[in-house]
DNA sequence: CCTAGTCCTTCCACCGACTGGAAGGTCAAG
DNA sequence: CTTGACCTTCCAGTCGGTGGAAGGACTAGG
């Protein structure tokens, strides 16, 4: 199979799978034109590592799972710690933006939305409070590089 | 104020405050020795900005936020539609976020996580099931750039 | 054989929001 | 005069791809 045919049964973009070749993930072999060329290991490979980074899993905890996955003698409590890191990454990341969700309504509550310049909002980002913004930096890189605004596909 | 007394002021990085200039946030007027000085409107806006982007707003939402903020006829309804525009997105993300979790938390609870290679978490990633990878792109996309593993501060 | 169209290749640049580090200038204290 | 803390600019890297240009390979039709 071609590029072309392993990102229509993968559900991968041709783009990503190169990518993927190129951080070895996967090793197609290449034909006498340059094409690559991927038997059915790879494409499994590919599905898996498809799956792997739907829920949510970095690119190098796929690895590992990928060496787990053709390690036949592996062990599964290798596999579930890998799965319950990641469980507890999700965990944290929810309660960190439920917490902005619960920050933000009462904001958002709190505004009458007219034509008025009086904002409840600017003012909270304004104001000086008791509580200065000593803690502001930690929450901020909190968020981190979640919202790709300018990204294709990202949910916004 | 030089960078450090801001940086220190605000809570945010020098080299963060720098980043702001070069992309407009704040202009900080120079020395004669090539020294950034601050007075107390930039470190005002520095504070704002601060607050915003802990609370998720994007920095093109903060350059917005803060075009805001100095505009004195502003109507509330426009800080308003952003907040809401941003509330929305964390309810995206934490929708799919639950949506990973409830997923991967059976996957965990399945798996005996002893020595044995038997693991239905591998087993789901690469068994072909009735319904295939088909949308896995989509989700892997809405995960975005969520983990960044490697950055210093980043919920993990 | 030529051409058009589709596929494939490589390479480079870009996204967000910084962060790290190198190389070097400036300033205040001792 | 030196030390050290502070400041400057610039370049590169983070994560996981995505966009596009420039050009080679292949297939079908005339």
């Amino acid at each position: 199979m071609n590029i072309g045919d392993v990102a229509e049964r993968s559900g991968l973009p041709a783009k990503t799978i190169r990518y993927y070749e190129d951080i070895g993930l996967v090793r197609p072999v290449r034909g006498a034109n340059g094409y690559r060329h991927f038997d059915q290991t790879e494409l499994h490979k590919l599905v898996f590592v498809g799956r792997a980074r739907s829920l949510g899993f970095a690119i190098e905890d796929c690895r590992l799972l990928l060496s787990l996955y053709e390690d036949r003698s592996r062990e599964s409590a290798e596999v579930k710690a890998i799965a319950e890191t990641h469980l507890d990454s999700i965990d944290r990341k929810i309660a960190e933006l439920e917490r902005l969700r619960v920050c933000l309504r009462d904001l958002v509550a709190n505004c009458n939305g007219d034509t008025r310049p009086d904002c409840p909002i600017i003012d909270a980002l304004s104001t000086t409070r008791a509580e200065p913004v000593s803690r502001a930096r930690e929450a901020s890189q909190a968020w981190g590089r979640a919202n790709g605004r300018s990204h294709k596909n990202a949910i916004v």
